[in-house]
DNA sequence: GCCAGCTGTCAACAGTCGATGACATAGGCT
DNA sequence: AGCCTATGTCATCGACTGTTGACAGCTGGC
């Protein structure tokens, strides 16, 4: 019980979190497995005996959930306000998404991903309030709302960084509307 | 005059076009001196020679100039066009911009220098039509056409993948007038 | 024809990385 | 208490990286 209890799940879920913060800071190439371990207090080697490897701590680190909610019956006014809060949490509570966004840039694994984020989770949820065209309403919603996280939280360009989460819906709501309803 | 013939500023334009295609496909990080010299066919200590480091290589490969016209004057309802046909233009005609971008989201020189492009070339054309929040503006038409070509290029998201120029221009036109305009 | 300098090569260094396998230690169960 | 397994460490390997300095070969000007 002094200091650090050898307890492996907890290890595990330190090493996941450590994992996150540097893949979201540093990206996948930059963030090495010393490092992460460092963070922890533990050595490299137990990384690769928990993951198997730096492809699979980056996969079990970055697995996201969105946690959309059912659109079902919102009204067309709310829709923008509701998904733009969502993402809001999303990418505000947890390094998660800014892992994942880095990382898709340079990695095909992490694309991959991104790529089933959008298929399984985006498309369906919108599909409840777009009659057609449903697949590129989706993905223009997802293009709209990551070009404007690459702003703001990558390359941190200085208006997008300043908004407030307001000023952001305000702005995006009349796009996303655009996106899925004309 | 056999084979290669022995011109310096050939080799250095084979070099910045191969270097390129590299950082374009595979970002920042994976790509190596060794490599964009092996295409040229060409030692790597000559890479370094000529442009000093890697991320002098970079620097000269990855220089953008969009080239953005004069707007003084273009009608409301063909804004969104010249705008798009222009980005579209860069985007495929050169790996410059793909290159910037997959390294921007890990390198901050990178980043720094999509910033400048922002600031320097989308920012002074996008004030030519707007009357205020001339910044704001300027970042959130520049995180559309990010978004898409990140969704489109990068992520290869299939909906952005196949849409044709035209079916992108109708899309993306209503959102950027709004914010231009709106 | 020959030398000087531009163009390019070669070998190597110093560091880092992911990954492996042998080894140590702690702690619960009997 | 004593063992057995889960937990974690250590040393090391092999590969690759950016970068450097010494060297080689071609070519144009005297």
């Amino acid at each position: 019980m002094p200091g650090r209890a050898r307890d492996a799940d907890a290890t595990r879920d330190d090493l996941l979190a450590a994992a996150r913060r540097r893949f979201a800071a540093e990206g996948y190439e930059r963030t090495t497995i010393r490092a992460v371990a460092g963070d922890v207090g533990v050595d490299a080697a137990l990384v690769i005996r928990y993951f198997g490897s730096k492809e699979g701590l980056f996969t079990r680190a970055a697995d996201l959930d969105l946690q959309l909610p059912d659109l079902t019956g919102v009204r067309a006014g709310e829709l923008a306000k509701v998904l733009v809060d969502r993402f809001f949490a999303v990418w505000e509570d947890d390094d998660r998404f800014l892992a994942l966004l880095r990382a898709a840039a340079t990695s095909e694994v992490a694309a991959e991903a991104m790529r089933t984020v959008f298929a399984t989770q985006v498309a369906p949820a919108l599909a409840a309030v777009t009659d057609d065209r449903a697949p590129e309403r989706a993905a223009l919603v997802g293009a709209t709302v990551l070009g404007f996280a690459l702003g703001r939280y990558v390359l941190r360009v200085p208006p997008l960084v300043d908004m407030t989460r307001d000023q952001a819906q305000a702005w995006l709501g009349p796009a996303l509307r655009h996106y899925l309803l004309d």
